[in-house]
DNA sequence: TTTTAAATGCAACCATGTTGCATTTAAACG
DNA sequence: CGTTTAAATGCAACATGGTTGCATTTAAAA
């Protein structure tokens, strides 16, 4: 889907800095760190770029993939609305090149703990990507 | 274990906020938020606090058990040395209360994906605690 | 074209991460 | 118990990112 049919779909007006945010993630399968996305549209305002991206992931149209030490990655969703968040994928991160990215889960996890009630689960793996193994 | 004999156990001079460190985080099987820590140790520099962490990690003595939106949690290790990180356990936070702990992994995880590598797995649920449900 | 709620840019502030350097100290050694 | 020294600490300084308030601009509905 390209992206101003995404934003019309999730009820966001349509503005260049959203279009270059969703450019941006589109064009590869890839979380990107917020440092490089704040390079990519050092044309706006940081201030900007902070409050689209929370904007975004509210409505449910990217998700912060990873957080590690300090820096935040962020990647498009598949199938998130503002009601609700599916993601049923985990985030695997590349050790060697640093890429990270969204894989499909193989089995849906549960797990269990006495007294305790979980409602969500996240996956973090790490490891070498196909490129550099 | 108390204080003192981790830190000779891991070849770690005994300092003052060292052990002030570790009484705090071993007082609770609770992992403690970054700004908790640097509260109850205010009498020392937040740069000597940053390098202790550093060094803690470092040597297996804690790890830090989740970050979220810029929030550093850290806990004990239990199994873990200078030469070998071993985190067989998962992390839980309660979204009603805020407590994060260390949980143990009912089976273990094993994730493959085509061309890639998995060395390590990470896995943070989210849910309500025993006290809040 | 007009209207208006939402989005943007700017200024400002705060918390945390990080490094260099001078001073202090734990602990090894005589 | 003193001397020695590598390590630890404190302080200053800077970078990055999160966050808010407010004035201005703009998307899109009327």
């Amino acid at each position: 889907m390209d992206a101003l049919t995404t934003l019309k779909k999730h009820d966001l007006k349509v503005t260049k800095i959203r279009l270059a945010i969703l450019d941006a993630l589109g064009k590869t399968e890839q979380a990107k760190p917020y440092a490089e996305l704040q390079a990519m549209l050092a044309e706006f305002d940081r201030t900007t770029l902070y409050r689209t991206l929370l904007a975004l992931m509210e409505k449910g149209v990217i998700h912060k993939a990873l957080e590690e030490n300090g820096e935040s990655y962020y990647a498009l969703c598949s199938e998130c609305s503002i009601e609700t968040h599916v993601h049923d994928h985990m985030h695997f991160k590349c050790t060697i090149c640093g890429v990270v990215q969204c894989l499909d889960l193989p089995k849906r996890l549960n797990f269990s703990a006495p007294g305790i009630h979980i409602n969500s689960i996240e996956v973090v793996a790490k490891g070498q990507c196909a490129n550099c193994n």
